[in-house]
DNA sequence: TTTTGTTTACGAATTTCTTCGTAGGTTTGC
DNA sequence: GCAAACCTACGAAGAAATTCGTAAACAAAA
């Protein structure tokens, strides 16, 4: 059923920089992810070999370097992950969430009514 | 700096039963979860005194089948996640993570209802 | 009292995830 | 051409999480 098995932490840190990037190179990658963590080159370069197996990464061996790129939606997979949390740990309550989400992080004005103008459009869908 | 380590996948689940469920026995929890998923007894156990040497449950050893309850709190348990969740999946932006989780799961007239004066207050306390 | 069942403790096997060293090939610059 | 730099592949060590078997203690039942 499941085509791509679940990544997991490492991976999604991975997954995110090739949704903000495009296509990149395993140097690429890997340059970004210094940035926030020690981590040696071939320790990247066998992640995202291994991602490559699972069919989580699509890669072009065309030239030296390889370009990889992300072979499962950015969108699609916060849904999963937010369906995995709602599920496990509110009961699945959607709005449990929103509100917790809400209640503990600094939200702004323009986020406010951006939220706002969502749940109108989903209520009016509704009717 | 940090009093307890995060719990894994399967001491959440554990959480989750003794949350619901209040003060319980190993055999009390093991039930609940046998009804989800196939697990040995002794696992459970371990599982349990694991999560009682990490300080994630308190026991009670007065009588013959030890009492244990959750030592962490199910809200700031669901607010740790939910922040990981919005750091590493959506740039931070909390209310990314509530549009997504508005968009992808079915949410009934109450609980918009109840959303939508959730936002109120907020913006009634931000002014 | 003897047997049966339940419980804890604990060591260890298993599995999954992460990290890294090394070897071999290709490219680049001198 | 030759050395230095860079790249992939791959095995395997290490760490973390999960699972389970066995032994000992105790209680309840026969």
């Amino acid at each position: 059923m499941s085509e791509t098995p679940k990544p997991t932490e490492s991976e999604l840190e991975i997954l995110n920089i090739l949704w903000e990037r495009g296509p990149s190179t395993v140097r690429d990658v890997h340059e970004v992810l210094e940035q926030s963590k020690e981590a040696g080159y071939t320790t990247t370069l066998k992640l995202m070999q291994i991602m490559h197996d699972k069919k989580l990464l699509a890669r072009d061996t065309g030239s030296k370097s390889h370009v990889y790129t992300a072979n499962i939606s950015q969108e699609k997979t916060q849904g999963q992950l937010v369906k995995k949390l709602i599920d496990s740990m509110f009961n699945g309550s959607a709005s449990q969430l929103v509100m917790q989400a809400l209640g503990n992080h600094k939200t702004n004005k323009k986020e406010l009514d951006q939220i706002k103008k969502y749940l109108e459009e989903i209520e009016k869908k509704s009717k």
